[in-house]
DNA sequence: AATGAATGAGCTTTCATTCAT
DNA sequence: GATGAATGAAAGCTCATTCAT
């Protein structure tokens, strides 16, 4: 006994995890679900209903894994959180990747999504601000400058996952869980040291590296 | 007289704008220029080709924007032709981004347009690369961080643009200039300062303050 | 109820008897089988795996009549056997030399022809490779010269109707079955004997009359 | 100063005889002659006629160099005349095997190849009559078997070459003449021996291969 | 005579959707 | 609920032909 709505909304998510909004078909999708095609329309009252509904599931999960992100407060080294935080996101979008883009190549989906995501209060935004209190929290420990925005900060390092994660599905790569975290690691310094010169001594820099 | 060509291309980023590559047929493009669907494959390859074109055109103004970046090394505050380029960016992703993330979302689409890359030895890299080459100079003249990488720091500042772009549209919001530049200002601050906390005196913050 | 893969694979075999591949259209399939053209890509790949499909089956007899050859060693006077699989062969092929020369004639199909042969593990050898076997079979029976080799032998008989069929086509005969025999006899005496002087005495050739 | 008239017609020629008519485009014939695509329609009133020039000319061409073969009669071994006779042969027909078999694509155009080779005499029997003529007169002088039909022989040497050629254009390969020689060696020899056992003593037969 | 941009009908193929079973 | 054969509109693309220059 299979509940076959739920397994075509798994189908569609594989696919358009996988593959993209742009080629999916009814056909695909009843194969991977392993049922009829004609099954499709007993559920769901065209393709356009399925997509939505896969579609938004798939942006609450996502919502939900970023929300219980900063509880780690304090708990270990500040950079092995953020490393572990920005994996999550890093996961997050190489799934999501294709279902964002897709969403921009179509005006009415598109127009559909913007409401629904005002309603639910699910965006970029929402998602960032889990990082961000996250941030403000490790700033008042004195783990983090007192100059930085935390919201800014947060966008900042909330780009590099997304960029390295579309980068990456788009060459078909698929890197495994150290060489991601070398990646940021990477990334991080720069952002954690600043691109300003510093004004201090030699041994300042010097002392800095030691740290790391 | 008409330039045939330049109007199916026009008509081309007409309908990219207003209805999204999803919706983008030959057929549409043909009548929205007036001339007849196979004359465009008199003078593209095909679809994918056009689009191409399309998207190199409407990208013109980063590039120009982009390669003459080193002219101004030293020029001015480097805060503040950093902020003239990013805004320029940043307008022509705004105008962009439903193209740019479509060709991403339609993997033949996207495959097609890298073979065209490849064909005519163009690279995404090389935008960034103006702001790179960029930093670089900026970096001998004392006026950045010996400490950060170029490369990283460049892909940074272009990765703020595009998701500045990218959330915005995708909320349906369309901020003007003075506001994006103070977003901007905001972002530039938290890289220029780095987000690890200072290790020296308070007086270092304030003299960094002051001097921006 | 109605079987319409099959209506589709006579409606082609109709077409290309009447009018030939060249003007050959998936539109004209669809109309002649009373179907709809999508309906033809439900059944087969795309048009070539339907030709195909439409020429295994009229060439379905040849196939039968020379995998049976095995079977008929020895029982009648060897002449008679190869005169009738000859005349199937005949008629098998001036019924489908059409078809088969415009296969030829076009290099796409022909490559995608030569993919679903290997597909399917289909080879043209594997018809001749039949009478090859039976003139092999034969010889041990020293009913055929220990000079010949058998696989040179089966394809010169091959050829020899395969190239009556053109030529009656192509000059618009068609005549009836004992004249298409008498013609075969002529050619199977020529081989028989051999084109080389008879190096022995008159009385030899005499014989070899008698025998047949 | 070029004659473009005669240049479009080699031009087609050419790629009639290099990629048949299947995918034969007038784009590509003008760009073979290196002339416009409207000129054609100057000098021709259609595509159709242009072809049908073209392969008239061509078929002319071919009747010319097989009816100069017998006149070598008795000067050399009949062997090596027989070899020189169907490597010109052969070589008719690898040029023009795309052509034979893009004439029987068309049924419009084999209707009317028809007609104009019953006005001109020219068809594969006419063709055929030279080497049948040559065979005859070797006949009479001794150096071939008088039991055979020099119309049936002349043909299955004909049908030889043709496969060949068919075999070799269709794989891609073009053997040099002294593989070609190599390959009708081999099938000559099973047609001179004849495929009928030898009713003579054991000594004839090594006789025979000692000849050899 | 020569050009090549422009036309538009027609091609193969795709795919969301329907419907008899 | 479930199937999958069947539909037909529309997609990208080809190509013989025309025509202003």
């Amino acid at each position: 006994m299979s509940d076959n709505r739920q397994n075509i909304i798994d189908a569609t998510q594989r696919l358009l995890q996988t593959h993209g909004l742009a080629r999916l078909t009814t056909r695909d999708i009843a194969r991977e679900a392993r049922v009829a095609e004609g099954l499709i329309y007993h559920h769901f009252k065209d393709k356009a209903e399925l997509i939505f509904e896969a579609v938004q599931i798939m942006m609450e999960d996502t919502k939900n894994v970023l929300q219980n992100l900063p509880l780690q407060v304090g708990t270990r080294a500040l950079s092995d959180i953020l490393e572990d935080a920005l994996c999550t996101i890093y996961r997050t979008h190489y799934e999501g990747v294709f279902i964002i883009c897709s969403i921009f190549s179509d005006i009415h989906l598109h127009k559909r999504m913007q409401e629904i995501m005002k309603e639910r209060n699910i965006g970029p935004r929402s998602k960032i601000e889990g990082l961000s209190v996250f941030l403000e929290a490790e700033q008042r420990l004195g783990r983090l400058s007192k100059n930085i925005d935390p919201q800014a900060a947060a966008r900042c390092l909330w780009l590099i996952t997304i960029q390295l994660a579309m980068e990456n599905r788009l060459t078909g790569r698929n890197p495994d869980e150290t060489q991601v975290r070398k990646e940021f690691r990477n990334y991080m310094q720069t952002l954690m040291n600043g691109l300003a010169p510093q004004p201090t001594s030699e041994e300042n820099i010097t002392m800095k590296k030691v740290k790391k």
